[in-house]
DNA sequence: CTAACGTACAACCAAATGGTTGTAGATCAT
DNA sequence: ATGATCTACAACCATTTGGTTGTACGTTAG
């Protein structure tokens, strides 16, 4: 889970994971929209691997880079979890106010 | 965005906004559970505040430290967005298996 | 075959991160 | 008033991060 929010800490990583949750692109297509080298690039695209954001898939001499959305999803349950606390929160806190004691 | 999920990259600090998302806590208190030094605990709940997923309230000598859930919000929307765009791409996916040209 | 292309990877660097200890200021309890 | 408690903050350290450049290797095109 670390690895998962530290990949989406970054807004380059994050674009990544957007355009290729539209359509596979390769590292080169991917790199050429952001002002910084291949290499950087190639290493956030590493760094989303890592975490299962993303999966490289060989296509000749190319790598077309795909989003997981699965992985995305663990991320977006673990968010839920907190959404369903907080949520239990304001239920006690309405039962306080209207004098409700249980 | 970027302080938001950096923030949520670390365990300690998941547990921090997920007591904190319950019930209100003094810094103290969420430091007692962990294996590390107060200072420490104390940085972790700076760089939680930084990003805006907690408030500290001041109360005597003590800090109540309570989390935010609209920034929380914040990130869901993001992954939320994302959910949509691979929902897109599943409905193109499913337009071209069944021959449907438009 | 050869040149260009796409990628991988290592080495390096500055800055940020996650921890520590130590010091000091408020506030509370006795 | 004094001591204990809660917090803040600085200084320090090892590791990680995000970038660079350079080199090498497989693949495609001419």
């Amino acid at each position: 889970m670390d690895r998962i929010f530290r990949a989406l800490a970054d807004a380059t990583r994050r674009d990544i994971v957007r355009r290729t949750l539209i359509d596979e692109e390769t590292v080169s297509q991917l790199a050429q929209d952001y002002a910084m080298s291949f290499a950087a690039v190639q290493k956030h695209v590493a760094v989303l691997e890592t975490a299962g954001l993303v999966t490289k898939q060989q296509h000749g001499r190319e790598r077309l880079v795909r989003a997981n959305p699965a992985v995305i999803q663990r991320a977006q349950a673990l968010l839920d979890s907190y959404e369903e606390l907080w949520q239990s929160r304001i239920s006690r806190l309405d039962a306080l106010l209207s004098g409700d004691e249980q």
